[in-house]
DNA sequence: CTAAGGATCTACT
DNA sequence: GTAGATCCTTAGC
């Protein structure tokens, strides 16, 4: 007798982590930051293979008093008057760490502050690392996505292209939407905000 | 809403 | 040197 056709398979495996475009070279940086930031919108950014879909990141300029930079270069900041392509990682509020990505010439002391991701790779380690277990939680702010990423001082001053960092290009072109930067006291009306048109990974939504 | 938390920077002595 | 303010945030009330 024909056996009930309920499945002999195993089950569906987990949902598996989307295709990866081309590796990004440092030279992706070597532009405006005002153009590397909402490129890196729809980008895959992974530490030691874990991260995720860059959904949000906020331009930061050396001509504008919200920069680090803004002063000069000083022992925290003098990645960011490097060349482009380096991380610069702070701590924030003498709790967290924030990744930036330093953009365009040596002494153009510019970067881009990666805000949120959608979580692709290694949701378990986020997990454990964040302890939370709401996807929506596990990176949607600049220092909830370094915790999950287990991104610390250590991971400044690190070639974007080189282990254990990776970036890899978006496979087509993202609805991006822009508006005011979070968190600021200085340069409060400047647009420089980007973030992925209705994504739900976001720090905070973008009002419409 | 606010505390937590520690480095960093400015403005002085 | 040292005091005091600030800070690209988060979790929890």
């Amino acid at each position: 007798m024909a056996q009930k056709p309920r499945s002999t398979k195993p089950r569906s495996p987990p949902a598996t982590a989307p295709r990866l475009g081309r590796a990004l070279k440092r030279s992706f940086f070597d532009r405006s930051v005002h153009e590397v930031a909402p490129d890196l919108i729809g980008t895959t950014f992974l530490v030691d293979g874990v991260g995720g879909i860059i959904t949000e990141v906020e331009a930061y300029h050396h001509s504008e008093p919200a920069a680090h930079s803004y002063r000069g270069p000083t022992p925290r900041n003098q990645v960011m008057f490097g060349p482009p392509g380096f991380s610069y990682v702070y701590r924030s509020y003498g709790i967290h760490w924030c990744v930036n990505f330093v953009c365009e010439q040596p002494g153009s002391a510019s970067a881009v502050l990666i805000r949120a991701l959608e979580p692709t790779h290694g949701l378990a380690a986020m997990r454990r690392r964040r302890g939370v277990e709401d996807e929506r939680a596990l990176c949607s702010g600049p220092g909830k996505l370094c915790e999950a990423l287990g991104i610390t001082i250590a991971h400044s001053e690190l070639p974007l292209d080189r282990p254990p960092i990776a970036l890899h290009a978006r496979l087509e072109a993202p609805d991006i939407v822009a508006g005011v930067r979070i968190g600021i006291t200085k340069a409060v009306d400047l647009p420089w905000r980007y973030g992925l048109k209705g994504s739900k990974f976001l720090s905070k939504r973008f009002p419409r």
